[in-house]
DNA sequence: TATAAACTCTACAGCTAGTGGAGAGTAAAG
DNA sequence: CTTTACTCTCCACTAGCTGTAGAGTTTATA
């Protein structure tokens, strides 16, 4: 199939598949004539596959890793749940910080009196080393 | 003084630094002769306060409104608590996304053995429909 | 004084994960 | 036969830097 019905059934954009294409994610073949990429059922189960694991925040590289075990039939659960577990606590981490972070500039926002005088501890706070 | 004291003081790399003096958020002045750059106190008071707004998630861009908000002695603080609240609430977004990702990830997780067996949840989710 | 180490410069490429646009060719519908 | 929709390549751009090469400058040491 062309690349649109490819990117429609993978609710990707054409552009971010021929990207994809292009990266190697998918191996879509080329019409010699046309220069069009024929994409068979795999390479949309493939594209799919990476859809889904980009929305669960698996960078591209990580997303290729998952794809060679999806490909793997023989291989264990164990290094899918590793990775999984490790995509968990990187997101612990980025909570933690985005808390903090918002602890910090609420303390900020609730001490500015947000009017027209120009004192702002806000960026008191910035200036101050 | 020199870019590399520059970068210490206000806890940037002098990469950094020069990245910073290029997009002119500081404009140090050019000695014609070395071509090296001379910052003054106001440029490293300028780079600390940026330092610390980054640390804050602001953008290089809101970096430069909240400067000119910090040069303008007779601005208001409605604007600069406008600012921070907003970047609140973006944090509060990503607060949520990233939860859910969590749940979800740890969901998939939980259900997965993690052993020697090539049967696995998580890749049945990220392959399914 | 000579030299070595530490510092600085410019310029370019690369990173992530795509997106936008120009200009041209192809396919399908009216 | 023409219009519309689709596809192609290629290049540039986004954010916020970082890495590297090659060259010049300043400071410390032998």
């Amino acid at each position: 199939m062309n690349i649109g019905k490819a990117a429609k059934l993978s609710n990707l954009t054409v552009k971010t598949v021929r990207y994809y294409a292009d990266i190697g994610l998918v191996s879509p073949v080329k019409n010699n004539n046309t220069g069009y990429r024929d994409f068979s059922e795999d390479d949309v189960a493939r594209l799919q596959f990476v859809s889904k694991a980009r929305k669960f925040n698996f960078s591209i590289q990580e997303c290729e890793e998952l794809l060679s075990f999806y490909s793997d039939k023989n291989r264990s659960s164990r290094e899918v749940k590793a990775l999984t577990l490790e995509k968990i606590s990187e997101i612990d981490v980025k909570l933690l910080e985005l808390k903090d972070l918002k602890k910090q500039l609420s303390f900020l926002a609730d001490n500015c009196k947000g009017n027209d005088r120009p004192d702002c501890p806000i960026l008191d706070a910035l200036s101050e080393c």
